[in-house]
DNA sequence: ATGAAAGCGCTAACAC
DNA sequence: GTGTTAGCGCTTTCAT
């Protein structure tokens, strides 16, 4: 069944016939327990009912499969569940971890390495030997905004993170922030950080309702249901965009591009963040001695009517 | 390690000490092949970027994980993929599939069947011996959205499904129907089926683009994405809901409650769902002989801002 | 080109 | 209460 066999073609015909007719399917249990290692890749997500992250889970998913592997997943809320999740994918002698939540416990991801099983974070910043990751290009997303928002004619700019941060946010507005310094420097613009008391819609629009004690004509969130939600927010003040403010949101999901929205945002490319973490796990596991890698995706800008005066290509 | 061994409690302990200490984990394979059964549960999911499907979907994800078992997930697009999918689950040893998408074909139903592998369909109709389902309310929810319509004072009520038609739209539109068959017998109103070409947001306004060609005071979607699609569709040309028409939709999904849309719609349980999916596939593990089981969970009515009139309680 | 045998890690059954 | 053994289904290796 595995497929290396030296035998007869005509033989090899005929077992492979008789299997079929039998509905044989071979167990991939023994197969595993023999090779020592299964064909099963281990999924920890996060929240998958977010629509970045279920859009991201889909594209593991297909990546996953196109390879010919199994996926094991596990929605894990919070550290401690992460530990179990990861010591019982150890059980199935998974080929692979892929984590999309929460940078991996250093003991557990280096168990894995030890026991040669490799890890790829997703979207997280992982400095454990050993341990890859793949990222969006939060930089070039950062600085993608400020410039759009300061062609735009932005004087007053602000970037909307979530209280606590989370590493994706952080480095999004250290990029923005960055992209501003010269307009800074030269007095041609101003800079606030708002924070959301949360990762959703509701919290957006919250942060929204008390954004106008200061100017404010520009804003680069750190998502697009941030965006949603201070948009929403805004309007419940009487406010819109881009006539009071210009807003741009990251990700680039679904209900982003909708009428109520139109938000302009920087689109992460989710399958190639999916190929590319399935491609370093395959990678590793033929090297695993090999030194950790973080491999960054690109994003791109996607200009819609939040942002006024975008539509000529640069 | 099974848990099951007659040992001195002093001895127990020494060794699951000296586990721990070793960082042993137990191989599932191993247990799997002997036991002649995993504790893997394959999971088939389409469209897990749905919203809707989403929920649902991380719903059986914590359920098969609060109840020690393992999710095994395959995201599928077509019935073909669906074969092979099954057959892979199979090669693993599931001890039980869940299948939220299309109907499971006969024949790996009746596979699995033999085999004494439990298969649950969610939110299909199925009659196949030895197949299970559980699925939402559509009776009760056709039923309350045509009351609800009715006490709005509606008159010229519409249902709007998928070209070509799903089974739970087909559902909800036969229930909607009966539930206004009084009304329509007493002339005190009037009904017409409305034709989306595809299930998404976008083809729900491109159907209310073509909506008013005759009076349309009253409708029921199949889905709360079709509903907001209609309803921004209908805002293109210059309708409001509930001013112009009440509409009501069906899932209950986030976007739908925001602000932008606020829309009355009919609630599915998938946290219920999923919990009565893995109770019926632990009982047919018991006793494959049982005849196949169709659960009904029930739905609810949400009342917001687009159908006047709804916010007594009833 | 084929057959035979060993062994992967585990647990249930049986002997002590 | 504890030690031993057989065997789950598979693949790899060695012998024919």
């Amino acid at each position: 069944m595995s497929g290396q066999a030296r035998v007869a073609d005509e033989t090899r015909e005929r077992v492979l016939e008789a299997a079929s007719a039998l509905g044989y399917q071979v167990n991939m249990l023994g197969r595993g327990m023999n090779r020592q290692r299964s064909d099963l890749v281990g999924i920890v997500v996060r929240g998958a009912t977010d629509p970045y992250r279920a859009a991201l889970f889909e594209a593991l998913l297909r990546e996953i499969d196109a390879r010919g592997l199994q996926s094991l997943v596990a929605e894990v809320d919070d550290e401690a569940a992460l530990d179990r999740t990861i010591a019982r994918f150890l059980q199935y002698r998974v080929s692979g971890v892929l984590v999309t939540s929460g940078a991996p416990p250093i003991a557990l991801a280096e168990q894995c390495a030890r026991l040669g099983i490799p890890v790829v974070a997703l979207n997280r910043a992982v400095s454990i030997p050993g341990v890859d990751a793949v990222l969006s290009d939060n930089e070039t997303g950062g600085r993608l905004a400020a410039e759009a928002l300061l062609q735009a004619g932005c004087r007053h700019l602000g970037f909307l993170g979530v209280e606590g941060g989370t590493y994706s946010g952080l480095a999004r507005s250290a990029a923005f922030v960055a992209a501003l310094a010269p307009a800074l420097a030269a007095g041609r613009a101003t800079f606030r950080p708002l924070l959301a008391a949360g990762p959703g819609h509701e919290a957006g629009a919250a942060a929204a309702a008390r954004a106008w004690d200061a100017p404010l004509d520009g804003l680069f969130c750190a998502s697009d249901l941030l965006a949603c939600g201070f948009l929403d927010g805004a309007r419940a003040t009487g406010r819109a965009a881009p006539r009071d403010v210009s807003i741009i949101g990251f990700d680039d999901v679904t209900p982003a591009g909708l009428a109520p929205y139109r938000l302009t945002t920087i689109r992460q490319d989710a399958a190639g963040l999916a190929a590319r973490a399935a491609a370093l796990m395959l990678e590793r596991a033929e090297d695993p001695a090999r030194p950790a890698v973080i491999d960054v995706v690109p994003v791109t800008l996607v200009r819609r009517e939040t942002v006024a005066g975008l539509n000529e290509v640069t």
